[in-house]
DNA sequence: GACAAACAGTACCGAATTGGTACAGATTGC
DNA sequence: GCAATCTGTACCAATTCGGTACTGTTTGTC
């Protein structure tokens, strides 16, 4: 299916929330609260983006998470990549391990190029947003307009 | 997992086959053999296909799928919402059989209508994508570049 | 008219993924 | 010492995915 997981969805929103929040400390529970989501969903991804080094963490009592850098250097790409993990639309891009195409139909491969240049405007798309754009609840509609064609040269 | 399902895979670079050998009559069989892909998968995409009346059928001994329309005027958002379904990348613009929104989330909608200009935003440079251009294999790049500004009026 | 080739429809199955829960630590403030 | 909170891991039910099987129905050919 082509849609982000619900678990992504709720990094999304906790960056939000965090980056709406600059420099304070808030707690899981605090967050889950909030969004109205299970607090064991919110701490995954919470834990997720710190492991990402997106947001600091601190621990005991009276702890929490916190965003406390540039809501504008950080990218919704950057975002989905850590939550989601690498991901390319078609399998043909992904590689293994030892840095191998995973792709089965290699004979196919000259038939779908194509989907390599939709595959890097999508992912092209998403890194001209910043969680700042996210925050303020718009979408920078003249800068993703202006993603494409630079993402076009590589294709 | 933010990719698109192999079945839908399989059923663009069948209606790419198609599209090559414009108003020519293939079997299922001849398609997954040149795709070295199992015929019952092929045989599924292209009797969907055929349903969402992309692609016509010739039943019968000798029969198969054809394409005998304008590659061009076909588009990969066509393709992909025949195959994949109806789809949006958060389930917050889904809707049920009585048209009501199946977001669970509703308290956060403010919080991500940055979502729906993403979406859109996905869906439009699908729809600049004609069958023509997945045929010759390449992306139009400066097409997709324009597709975004025409979405963001809608956010 | 029999037969074979090919589409049409449906049902099924194992494996992977998703969404969610549970629990045993480790760390810190009071 | 205790409570609040993050950390790590394991687990489970439900869904989806990828693939297979089987039973029609249609049509061309001999």
């Amino acid at each position: 299916m082509l849609k982000i997981s619900k678990l992504t969805d709720y990094g999304l929103l906790a960056a939000v929330y965090l980056a709406r929040h600059n420099g304070e400390v808030a707690s899981a529970r605090e967050i889950a609260e909030f969004y109205h989501l299970p607090v064991p969903m919110i701490t995954k991804v919470l834990k997720t983006l710190h492991q990402s080094e997106l947001i600091d963490s601190q621990r005991g009592s009276g702890g929490g998470y916190l965003f406390n850098g540039d809501a504008e250097a950080v990218t919704l790409g950057q975002l989905i990549e850590a939550l989601e993990g690498p991901w390319d639309l078609v399998e043909c891009e992904t590689t293994d391990d030892q840095g191998h195409a995973t792709c089965a139909i290699r004979v196919a491969c000259p038939s779908r190029r194509f989907m390599f240049g939709i595959n890097r405007a999508v992912k092209g798309a998403f890194e001209q947003v910043t969680l700042g754009d996210l925050t303020r609840g718009v979408m920078p509609v003249a800068r993703v307009a202006q993603a494409a064609p630079a993402l076009g040269a590589n294709v």
